[in-house]
DNA sequence: GCGCTGCATGAAAACGTTGCCAGTCTTCCG
DNA sequence: CGGAAGACTGGCAACGTTTTCATGCAGCGC
């Protein structure tokens, strides 16, 4: 059934104001000019009325939804959560409105949702991270503008935006190498994800350039979460293998291994320095605080916005995105052997 | 391939399909029995033109959005969140998406995004708790049913829930008096925050129960927030007054109050216990893990989709709602004097 | 064979906006 | 003073659906 009798519509404005809906429309939209005396009119019984424009009648008439669509893997996720933040911020004021599902890293439920986006036939789409093919991407692309951060990939009416993950972990291992660390494990992150693979490359550069060949037996299975951080440091525990620091492939794995050598009666730094990477927000506040790589994933958030209301046509001002950096704070110090 | 499927209509379907548009409609939506045959040259048409009706035109003539808007208060906070992935759940296959916005505890703020959810002609709104006036609420429910966690109130087209947070409060203290403790200092939540209030009775209570009258010197005001306690902690240090525990009005105020013991040398439980609030699911794995009173966050989510669905006359069983909860973990000891 | 009933279908009228087109009324220039 | 250029404004046709309403056509009982 139609929406409640008490909706008033532009026509209703028209004959309290004694003008033509067109015009109600024009000062609306302020698409043409209009005698004051009109407008005073019009305001009056917009105010009178309390009359709120349908949007869904103006974005059938002209197409456009003043909705962008975000695609995040995981709405519970810190890291996700900030970049959203970031997005937030950066369409504030801009009208635009996000409409938010989540992938949960599953290629076949990220295309679903961009399906369901697209049906609603947002203006733009934002894609942070996720595995959904790059071809599935430039396809959709060819309907709505897309922003996808965490990703290297150029087509048309695509904007990608990442950073060199291999080069953050090369200077988290560098920092440890530096301290005079030489069994240094790996704690990986899910199988296939590339960030996590570019990690573990620049942990193995990092190796190789001091002269090192880097122990298969000090990688680890993780998956990005405290969890998988619990069972790899757990397992590379029980192995036996000799080790003096660890290299966790996010932040969240490094507080999952944390616990691990807390309840081992290890201590941090003093038996076992620990690196992490992203620098989430916790990790300022865990005991003691996590030395890490910081990346700029709040910024990340805000350029995704810019970057797409621009594409978008809207006046915006882009952002600068930092680099990377190594955030050294208490959980890594020289071996004590 | 998918052609320009943004321009396929309902008329463009029935004209391959050779009916009439009502008939492709009728079949859309299963309103009325069609022949088996043009059902089959519907179906076949849809498929070969990739179409996808338009969910605002639909929108326009229905009067519904398939959209329920949701009211958080901070898209970081990981309380937020965790009741937002409940939401999220309970919607699952639902057919209603979730246009999450947020209000920043600004009862100004959140009345306005409220209003921006209605102009988007939003089905039905879940509001997770925040400072706006239950009468704007009750006003706001003449237009949409209306789901508010953490709040008592009963309204027509309202549906509201909350937990005792009193006895929450009482629950921690009574512990920490349990275990021993006299001088139990309290970190205070966001000054007017309700919640927050009703622990810090509870902590009364507790107190009052076994004779003892709280001692106002211990009270020291927080925000929720890590650095709410950071300041409060450190305030509570440098004040001189003497204490055993401290019973944090949450998880996150408590993270920040256990980094400034780290700072201070103090051990945890050893010369302080610490109790948080919420059960966050990182409060797990802080070191060590925090004694904390559980809430059903989650399935709080979970509850408000389906009372919402439910509002909505869709067929959604409701779920049950467990009891706050005591987890002791191990920041709590009995004190050493 | 006649009127009924019921069913499948098409035509057309909405839903609330916007934007083109064509007026009307000033105003100004020659 | 005539006429033309503007400046405003109203009418009306879309936008893509859904939903009456009406129609034609079988089948049925008598």
């Amino acid at each position: 059934m139609p929406a409640d009798g008490a909706s008033v519509t532009v026509v209703d404005v028209a004959r309290v104001a004694g003008v033509s809906p067109s015009t109600v429309s024009r000062i609306l939209n302020g698409t043409a000019r209009v005698t004051a005396e009109k407008r005073k009119a019009v305001e009056d019984a917009i105010a009178a009325l309390d009359f709120r424009p349908n949007l869904f009648a103006r974005s059938l008439k002209t197409g456009t939804t003043m909705t962008i669509g975000i695609l995040t893997q995981d709405i519970e996720s810190p890291f996700f959560t900030r970049a959203l933040r970031g997005i937030e911020e950066g369409l504030a004021g801009s009208g635009y409105a996000p409409l938010i599902v989540s992938g949960h890293w599953d290629a076949e439920e990220e295309a679903e949702r961009i399906r369901l986006l697209m049906a609603r036939r947002i203006d733009g789409v934002v894609i942070l991270t996720g595995n959904l093919a790059d071809t599935q991407i430039v396809e959709f692309a060819t309907h709505q503008p897309i922003v996808a951060l965490g990703r290297t990939l150029v087509a048309p009416n695509v904007r990608a935006v990442r950073f060199a993950q291999e080069r953050g972990g090369y200077m988290a291992v560098r920092h440890l190498l530096e301290l005079g660390h030489r069994r240094i494990a790996f704690i990986a992150g899910p199988v296939g994800h590339v960030d996590a693979n570019d990690r573990y490359a620049g942990y193995v550069r990092a190796h190789m350039e001091v002269g090192l060949d880097p122990d298969p037996a000090l990688v680890v299975q993780g998956d990005f979460l405290e969890t998988g951080g619990v069972t790899a440091m757990t397992a590379l525990l029980d192995s036996g293998v000799d080790f003096t620091a660890v290299f966790a492939a996010n932040d969240q794995s490094a507080f999952g291994a944390r616990m691990v050598l807390y309840r081992r009666g290890l201590s941090v730094p003093g038996d076992v320095s620990l690196v992490g990477f992203d620098d989430l927000p916790a990790a300022a506040y865990v005991t003691p605080p996590l030395t890490t790589v910081h990346q700029p994933i709040h910024e990340m958030g805000l350029f995704a916005a810019r970057a797409l209301l621009g594409m978008l046509g809207q006046p915006a001002e882009p952002v600068p995105l930092p680099d990377l950096q190594m955030v050294v704070r208490e959980t890594t110090a020289a071996p004590k052997r």
